[in-house]
DNA sequence: GTGGGTCTGTGCGCTGCCATACACAACCGT
DNA sequence: ACGGTTGTGTATGGCAGCGCACAGACCCAC
């Protein structure tokens, strides 16, 4: 448990807080390391704590029986993992992982509750939150039933860019290919499509955005309607 | 205003719910016909009701620009329609469609938003089952990614069948092509293939179940992982 | 600098679904 | 009984992504 003040200003969720209630929390708020690969919570098992990501990125996936997986949301500064604490359940069927690595805000679970039952801005903070990615689960379906790996890598890329700093992200296309749900070769192809276009630049690991509009002039309707319904559900926060 | 009682127990949902506070709203509750094909709401616009499904099933569904849609998951006789009321958004980028006709008790909004502020096991009840619902849409997301078409029309005919009585569903290859987000043509197939392994019987419009187990054979790992989820989620039911 | 691991690019045949087009069968009203 | 509408079956060609196999390119450790 530290003393040092924590700087909670690096996720919206937490710094959307009423002031007074963030000062209780402020005591048990944790500043964790969170590296790429870490697995946050298993599926199917109770979660202990809620994280709130800084400068990291958490990737909410379904892993199957033979192993493949599927990206079902994702988690950055503008949330918070583990919402199966307050929604009643304890845990869900899937698993959240380290997708970019970077520190969390870490709080015990039981606090978190507690807050959640006493405080009506907390709980209505929340619910909205999950409102949103709830919008975002939504759309991953639609979008990996109807369009291209070209329109969802952009997709991919755009909410992954939105939740860090910087405009370059740390990231193997093997690791992209997980996320997705597909082969890595397919990756490839449509990176190496977004690199001649001018949009990216891809070298071993590093990926960074050179050309954003293009970007989201390439990628499909779901990118969009995902940022708008997060814009609409979370308090504005000052441009980044 | 109907002065008749009510008869709640044909939804597992407001059933659940602790006597005293279900003995406010019966007054309120309005048993209203669901007619196939019905707007329950419509995508972006505020919800003013929610709605109870006893014996019919909506289908929240993406539609797109272009006029395509996918169904992002599916509501009967186990929940309710309009979560954006009480998770504060007030409304969804989505549609909500009567898929199979049938009945409904349908709520003002206001007087749910006051039973949800007001009442914390109606609270937890609604945010239990809006988890279960959340795994709904991300199973979805994960079928679409990975698995056949044949799989997902064993997914959609048990996920519906559960929420209706008898083993008969009313609903032609176009509308669950609709739902599917796939062509007619697709759905065809994949039936065909389902009634000549003996697993359903199709008719213009009329599907049969004959082999629920060989259905749950030839699905995918995603029908039970959302049906489990159900179950744990949600207050158990006396055996249907 | 050399060798081994990691990451990316490429080729090939295959499959599942798409787009289009059309045949036919069942139902429905008059 | 008849014609239109609705729902279903079928064929053809095409393409996106898959599975597999492998080649090169880069990076790091020794």
């Amino acid at each position: 448990m530290k003393n040092k003040p924590v700087d909670v200003s690096g996720n919206r969720l937490l710094s959307s807080l009423p002031p007074e209630e963030l000062a209780k929390w402020l005591p048990d708020l944790e500043l964790v390391e969170m590296p790429l690969g870490l697995v946050v919570y298993e599926s199917g098992v109770t979660v202990r704590h809620v994280y709130f990501p800084v400068d990291s990125i958490v990737s909410l996936l379904y892993v199957m029986e033979d192993g493949a997986s599927a990206e079902i949301a994702v988690v950055g500064n503008e949330g918070i993992v583990g919402i199966a604490l307050f929604m009643g359940g304890g845990s869900m069927p899937n698993r959240a992982v380290v997708q970019s690595a970077g520190r969390g805000l870490r709080l015990s679970g039981k606090i978190m509750t507690e807050a959640f039952n006493r405080s009506s801005a907390v709980l209505h903070l929340m619910l909205r939150y999950t409102q949103a990615l709830i919008t975002q689960m939504a759309q991953t379906a639609v979008c990996n039933r109807h369009h291209s790996l070209d329109q969802q890598l952009c997709r991919w890329l755009l909410l992954s860019m939105d939740r860090l700093r910087g405009n370059e992200l740390i990231m193997t296309q093997e690791l992209i290919a997980n996320m997705l749900g597909v082969r890595r070769e397919g990756v490839t192809e449509a990176a190496l499509s977004l690199q001649r276009a001018g949009l990216i630049r891809y070298a071993r690991g590093h990926i960074t955005v050179l050309d954003r509009p293009g970007l989201e002039a390439r990628t499909c309707e779901c990118y969009d309607v995902v940022r708008k319904e997060y814009d609409r559900l979370l308090p504005a926060i000052e441009a980044s």
